[in-house]
DNA sequence: CAATCATGGTTTCAAATGTAACCATTTGCA
DNA sequence: TGCAAATGGTTACATTTGAAACCATGATTG
């Protein structure tokens, strides 16, 4: 019997276990590229995420960004805050109905999208640089399966 | 132009962004089991990677469940001391090293794995249904050359 | 065999995060 | 209309998390 072997319990074995790994994985790159902006542009993940959806989507409102970034209401809020105190997001009432915000990149925010963005990508190619173009494509192929369709909050 | 498009700038689409990717789906698929038992256990996830680890390599130092859980010495510290106040897990001092603890599962610490394993395998399962068996293999292939191989602690 | 350095582990304090309650506005409808 | 319910967003509070300082023990080296 080999050691630290329990026969009669089955323990997982955490390293093959594909959602441990995905988290591994997961965190380890993020973290990687969190390392790029965070300390450059005291940017936080969240706000990152934020401007990034802003840059795809000008005027949207903080509902619809949550949407998009399958964050929640409250995070999404907190980093619009910093967003705009540091001048990055431009933020003013929607004409027809005062509930709503409607939010934009400044010139400021564009500036450093335009420093993190290409960043962001290369770390994700350098990921991708680790797999053979077969599985790059797999990858691709099998994280848009597994993606959930519709960020719908409850 | 289409709506909200920027040819200048080059936005990220987060949404087919690999990083991203794996962070909603990690993220989906780990709450999905810590659902599981959380209620039911009050068992946080630290706690329950921490047991995993232990049902497989009886007598770990604390040091050593931090290497194999890819967690922070102080995260560690924190789910042993609930997991040892709650009785699952039984810690001593090293006979001939007094910092070191000699860590394992006491019998109540089975009885919760012996449930919880199958249930994360379920799960594991179930996220794995969702693809072909071929897109399975990639996954699984994919992801062992991701990981990286050595949690090694700075 | 002291002084220093390294190691295992815990504590402390600040920052991040989640939950619920909370305003203000708008919508639905009796 | 006018009142209840729903919606967008923020605030307040509790819990989680992370970083650095810390304590005890053990290893190293003059």
């Amino acid at each position: 019997m080999p050691a630290g072997s329990h026969p009669d319990h089955a323990p997982l074995e955490l390293e093959r276990f594909v959602p441990y790994q995905l988290s591994i994985v997961s965190n380890t790159v993020s973290q990687a590229i969190a390392d790029d902006y965070q300390a450059r542009h005291d940017l936080g993940v969240t706000e990152w995420r934020v401007m990034a959806v802003l840059a795809r989507f000008d005027g949207l409102s903080a509902r619809e960004v949550a949407e998009r970034t399958a964050m929640d209401k409250v995070a999404v809020s907190r980093a619009l805050a910093r967003l705009v105190a540091a001048g990055r997001v431009r933020r003013h009432t929607h004409a027809s109905d005062k509930r709503r915000s409607v939010l934009g990149l400044t010139a400021a925010g564009w500036k450093i999208h335009d420093e993190v963005a290409p960043m962001a990508r290369r770390r994700e190619r350098e990921l991708l640089a680790r797999l053979a173009p077969e599985e790059q494509a797999w990858l691709r192929r099998i994280l848009d399966r597994l993606m959930p369709q519709d960020g719908h909050e409850s």
